[in-house]
DNA sequence: GATGAATGAGGGTTCATTCAT
DNA sequence: GATGAATGAACCCTCATTCAT
C-alpha cells in the first residue's frame, strides 16, 4: 500500500519534472506529450491520468517552478550580514538561481507569451508569491539607519532591477551572443556582467 | 506589369507583416499558417510560394524586426545634446521602442527559445547588428572629457543594462503583474519605473 | 449484514437505472461509463463489478426495460369492458406507456441498430415476451361474437399496428417536428394524433 | 482540369456514400472515420478535407438521405390513377422505399437520438421537406368528389399513418422478430403485413 | 465484497507541406 | 507567376477495461 502510493507519487513527480523541462525547452505548443512520457519513463496515458490535459500539465509545471523559487528564496537571510554585503549576497543568489534553473526562465517566458493566463487562474497564486520583497524593504530600512543606504528606494523596484539584470542577460543569451559576437555564458563575460550589475545595484541604493 | 510586380511585393509584405504578429503572439510552434494567410488577405499557398517553409517565414520575420530596430536606432543622435541628457534620451528611446513594438520582444523571446538557431544562420546577421554600441562608447568618452561620467564603463554593458531594465519589465509584464498584484502597464507604474531606471543608469555612469 | 446486502442491491439498482437512461439517451457507443457511475452516485469500478462489461450492462438495461413493459402490460384487463371500449383502452395504455417511458423507445431503437444481437442471446427472452398478443386474440374473438368486430384479423398484426402508430410518432418526434414545422408533442397535436389513431384501429377491426 | 474536378467530386461522392452506410449501421458515436475512408477507397484525411469534422460528415449524410427521399417522392404521381388505387400505390411506394433504403431509417433514427439537432440547424431544411403531403391533400379532395373517400381526413395524419406502418415494422424488425419468434422480413410475412396495412389505410379514408 | 491505481489501443482532428497544373 | 487540390504524419485525448490488493 505504502509502496504503491510512493510509486504513484514518484511517477507523478517524474512526469512533472519531465514536463518542466519539456515546456521550458519547447514552449507550450512545441512541447510533446510523448517526449514527456518517455523522459519520465512512463506512458502518455499516465500524463493524462495525473494531469488531465496538456494545459493541466503546464499549469502544474508552472506552479512547480514558482514554488521552487519561493522555497529557495525562503532560505535567504537578509538580516544578518552588513546591509550592503547582504544586498550583494541577495543579488548573487538571485542570479545564480536563474543561471542554475533555466527551466524557470523558459516557463516564465512561455507563460508571458500566454499573457499569464494560467498563473492568474491559479488558486495557489498567493502562496507562490515570495515574501522576499518585504525582506528587501527591511534591509533598505536597516541600511538607511546604518547610514549606508539612501531613503526613497522602493523595494519592489529594487527587486525588479535585480531580477532584470540577471534574467534579461540569461534569457536572451543566445540572440545577444549572436549579435554581440561573443559567448555571454563564457566565465569571463559572466563574471564581468555580475560585477557591473552588482555595482549598478550598489550605486542605486547608495547615498 | 509594374502594377503586378508592385502587387506581388505588396502581397509578400502583407504576409511578412502578418507573420511577425503571428510569431510574436504565438511563438514558432503556436503560429498557424492559416492565420497568417487570413490576416494577410492571401492564401496559405502564397505563404509557401514566397517563403518556402514555416522556418523560412520565421527567419524573414525575425530579420524584419531586427532590421526595423536597427533602422530606428540609426536615427538616434548621441553626439549633440549634453552627455547625461543624451544618455537619458537614449534610454527613453530604447524603452519606448520596446513598448511600441511588442512584436520585437515576442520574436526575440521565441528566437531565444530556439537558441538563436535562425539568427546565427542568417547571412544578414552583420547588417542587423546596430552600430549603437559604438555610439554609446563615444558618448561615454565625451561624458568623461566633460567631467560628468566616470572612466571604466564598458559600452556594451551599459547597453545591456539599459536594455535589461526596459525589456524585462515589458516582456514579463503579465507574470509580474499577476504576482505583484498590480498592472505594470498602468501609466503611473510605468512612469515610476522609467524614472527609477533612468536614475539607475545615471548613477551607474556617474563619477 | 442485511443492511449491507440491501445497500449492495440498491447500488446495483441505481447503476442499472442510470444505465437505462444513459443508453436510451446516447445509444450504445455514445454511452459513457463515467456518466453512468456519476448518475448512480457510485464508481466506474462498481459498474464493472456488477455488470462485467459495457455489453453486460447494456444487456441488463435492455432486459430491464422489456421486463418493465411486460409487468405493466400484465396489469391490463381486456376481458372486462365492452370489446371496442377495451380495445381503445388498450391503445391508450400502450401509447401512454411509450410516452411516459422514452427510455423504452431509446433502448429498443439502439438494440435494433445492433440487429437485436443482445436480445437474441438473452436467456430471459421467453420471459420477456408479453402474453398480451394472446389476450388481443381473445378480445377479437369476443368482439366477433358480440357482432362488433370482423373475422380474419391477425392479433399480432393488430398489435403491430397499435404499436406502430404510437412508437413511430414518438420515436421520430424530433425529425418530424423539424420537417413538418410543428411541435408534435404539443398537447393539441398529440390529442389529435391519438384520436385519428384510435379511429384507424377501430375501423380496422370493424365489420 | 475537368478530369480532376470530376475526380474530386467523385471522391467526395464516394466518401459521402460510405458515410451514409457507416452512420446508418453504427449510429453517430459508433461510426468510425477509418471505416468510412476505407470503404470510400480514400483516406481519413480526405474526409476532413471535404467535410471538416465528423459532425459535418453526418450532417451531409443526413441531408443526402433526405434529398434522396424527396427526389424519389417527386417522381410520384397521385393525380392520374383512380383515387383509391393511387393511394395504395403511394403506400406501396413509401414502404418499398423504406425497404430498399435501410440507410434512411438508420440515419433518421440516429438523428432522432440526437433530437434532430443537425436537421434543425440545416439551412437546407426547407428544400428537404417533401411536397408530398400537399399532393396527398389533393388526392383526398379528389377521392371525396369521386364519392370514394370521406371528408375530414388530415393529409399530414394520413401521411404519418402510412409512414408509421412501414417504418416501425422495418426499423424494429430485429427486436420484433426476436420477440415474436418469426422472421418479419420473410416474403410471406412481409406480404401479409403490407396487405393488412393497405387495408388499414383504405378503411381509414373510406366513407 | 469492495476499490484506488493504472493502462493499451485507438479516436477524431490538425499541421505543415507537396502535387499538378 | 500563381493557385486549388490533396495528403502523410502526428498530436492531444478518451474509452473500456484490468491490476492488485
Amino acid at each position: 500500500m505504502t509502496t504503491r502510493v510512493r510509486d504513484a507519487q514518484a511517477t507523478r513527480a517524474r512526469i512533472l519534472k519531465a514536463a518542466v523541462r519539456e515546456f521550458a525547452r519547447h514552449g507550450f505548443s512545441g512541447a510533446r506529450g510523448e517526449r514527456v512520457a518517455r523522459a519520465a519513463r512512463s506512458s502518455e496515458r499516465m500524463v493524462y491520468y495525473y494531469f488531465a490535459s496538456k494545459e493541466g500539465l503546464f499549469r502544474a509545471a508552472l506552479e512547480s517552478v514558482y514554488a521552487s523559487l519561493r522555497d529557495a528564496e525562503s532560505t535567504v537571510r537578509l538580516d544578518e550580514a552588513e546591509p550592503l554585503e547582504a544586498l550583494e549576497s541577495f543579488c548573487r543568489f538571485v542570479w545564480d538561481y536563474y543561471l542554475k534553473h533555466p527551466e524557470f526562465i523558459g516557463l516564465v517566458n512561455t507563460e508571458n507569451l500566454h499573457q499569464a493566463r494560467h498563473l492568474r487562474r491559479s488558486p495557489q497564486l498567493d502562496e507562490l508569491v515570495s515574501p522576499v520583497v518585504g525582506q528587501l524593504g527591511a534591509l533598505l530600512e536597516r541600511g538607511q539607519q546604518a547610514g549606508v543606504m539612501r531613503a526613497g528606494v522602493d523595494p519592489a523596484q529594487l527587486y525588479l532591477a535585480i531580477a532584470s539584470l540577471g534574467y534579461f542577460y540569461l534569457s536572451n543569451q543566445h540572440t545577444l551572443s549572436a549579435v554581440l559576437g561573443r559567448d555571454l555564458l563564457a566565465p569571463g563575460h559572466l563574471q564581468a556582467h555580475w560585477l557591473a550589475a552588482v555595482q549598478m545595484i550598489r550605486r542605486f541604493v547608495a547615498l
